[in-house]
DNA sequence: TATTGTTATACTCTATAACTATA
DNA sequence: TATAGTTATAGAGTATAACAATA
């Protein structure tokens, strides 16, 4: 009905950036409808995972691993706060820092979100079955793991430069 | 040396999100980079890719296939256009529509671009062997046909609202 | 001097609305 | 009336710069 582009599944070899970004865009997509009202959708729901999961960490810290600028983790916290679910607590070995540490309340709510992202996660896994999504979950998990170790000093040109393709 | 956050492996059960954000910045800057200086950057190489593969399209059908707007579409061929890569015809079957061509000079840079890409490519799939690069492109190739197939009108409720987890 | 966090500002990207021309 | 494409405008999201407090 809508695009006939790509029905035919094209070969595996090309556009690791398109699959990347259909699947990307899908899941922020479901993930953004299913946390609606939480204070910075589905950042906000990593902030509180993060929290939950890492204990106390700093503003920085989670900027660094949520991908954002430490001026979006400003305004993100600030909601999050203001909606009781996160408190900001002074760091006792750093008077600048600030830990930033679930309420109860956001923990309840915490368990919520996670149930309703459960459902927004198999509609994007929808065509793999149990085993493949373990698979997939397991490879991308390695990868991004990976990509955040190494992180955030690309070593651009470190390994490559002689390729032959078939054009 | 930068974000202590998740240096250690967490459970493959949660974060999708997380990773698939992750895999999805890490990839978009190396092939930024990678792309600097073509015209609309990873989407303008995305155009010229999918019109050497599918052929010629309309303007509508590639900002459906890529995920953008239509708007964004019309800057993105004025500049690729300028820079004499693609070319606008007429489609003989309705007269408002428009196919996008590749000039054989887009063929060439084409051709060049697809070997930067692969380079790009490996940067992010560094982590995994041979085989699991194989079967990770394979599943995520399923996942993103079959979200862009499904497509655009999500059927958000349609298959789940019993979910129990242990929280 | 460098770093954490905040605030204000500017910029980039994207979507919205209005328009033309076709269907 | 509805659709393909264009253009201009407004909005959302993000980064930049300057600041205060602390290291």
């Amino acid at each position: 009905m809508s695009s006939p582009i790509a029905e035919v599944p094209t070969s595996v070899e090309e556009d690791l950036g398109w699959a990347l970004g259909v699947v990307f865009r899908r899941y922020a997509k479901a993930a953004g409808e299913s946390l609606a009202d939480v204070p910075g959708g589905p950042r906000g729901y990593q902030v509180l995972a993060t929290a939950n999961r890492e204990g106390p960490r700093r503003q920085l810290e989670l900027a660094g691993h949520l991908g954002v600028d430490r001026t979006v983790m400003t305004y993100l916290l600030d909601d999050l706060e203001k909606a009781g679910l996160v408190e900001r607590q002074p760091d006792s070995t750093d008077r600048r820092a600030r830990l930033i540490v679930l309420s109860d309340k956001g923990r309840e709510v915490l368990c919520d979100l996670e149930k309703r992202l459960t459902t927004a996660e198999r509609q994007v896994l929808d065509s793999l079955d149990e085993g493949e999504r373990l698979m997939f979950r397991t490879l991308l998990q390695r990868v991004a793991v990976r990509a955040e170790a190494s992180g955030h000093n690309a070593d651009a040109c470190t390994l490559a430069e002689e390729l032959d393709e078939n054009c």
